[in-house]
DNA sequence: ATTCTTGCAAAACGTTTGCAATCCG
DNA sequence: CGGATTGCAAACGTTTTGCAAGAAT
């Protein structure tokens, strides 16, 4: 998503967040990038300019003000994507290929189990895996 | 779950896995609880007897050969769980209370994902999060 | 005898923290 | 000035690995 300085600008300070340099460069990164970004990529993104505990303690404000979202693709580390809508994604076991999910439904089970079990359900982390077109097609994994 | 020595013995054998005196305890320990257990829960269970890479290793072959399924809270650690039906979970973000969701109607999910995007969908993580009936109760959050 | 399994120690990896320096209003 | 932000170094918790000892077939 194509997002000015002055944009991001704005928005960091409708959310209350002092809108300093490094904070500026890493909304910039996470907003350019069309995939959810773990740590080590934002700061290569960076040229390693930015500490690495900076990176982690700027995300985790971001997410904390609902501007960016924490996505896990159990890798055993966690992903960060700009909250543009809501959506989930399909990765790709064999390339890492990620595709966004549209309209998946959720809001649907979070209802029925909301009555099946008397939860509030304030939060979900849907993600699917399997092989994309490509990778269906190739002959590495028959 | 219960699960007697010898049915255990007899699972792990169908699965091509040696029911060696370590395995055996650690599926005994996953079969006893009807909780995803992380690996240091496992340890302890098992009163340390065991090495935590041998439980690692032997979580992580039960794993490969379907008799147990790796489950991610978003803690920053994997949770196991014994295979019966696969099922989803709503974890208490207060308490940590578990509650099991039954047809969570994920299938549908899927099939318009494959027919979406194109992948074949091979797997799924689906966690929700939210506050249990007692916790929604209790004062300390209000 | 050979293969598989285990314990141990060490390392790898992602992440968090305390602290001092620095920035900026 | 004073509070927030940053870099650095060190620690942390989880997980993985190499290797040698031990068990099982």
């Amino acid at each position: 998503m194509r997002m000015t300085r002055k944009d991001i600008i704005s928005l960091l300070q409708l959310k209350g967040v002092k809108p300093s340099a490094a904070r500026l460069q890493i909304m910039q990164i996470c907003c350019d990038s069309d995939l959810p970004l773990d740590v080590q990529e934002v700061a290569t993104l960076l040229k390693n300019e930015i500490h690495l505990s900076t990176i982690y303690r700027t995300l985790e404000k971001f997410v904390a003000v609902g501007i960016l979202e924490c996505i896990d693709f159990q890798e055993g580390k966690f992903r960060y994507e700009f909250v543009r809508d809501h959506h989930h994604h399909v990765v790709c076991n064999d390339c890492g290929k990620v595709a966004d999910i549209k309209d998946s439904g959720i809001e649907k089970i979070e209802q029925s189990v909301s009555l099946q079990t008397g939860f509030i359900v304030t939060k979900h982390s849907l993600e699917l895996f399997g092989l994309c077109n490509k990778c269906q097609r190739s002959t590495h994994h028959v």
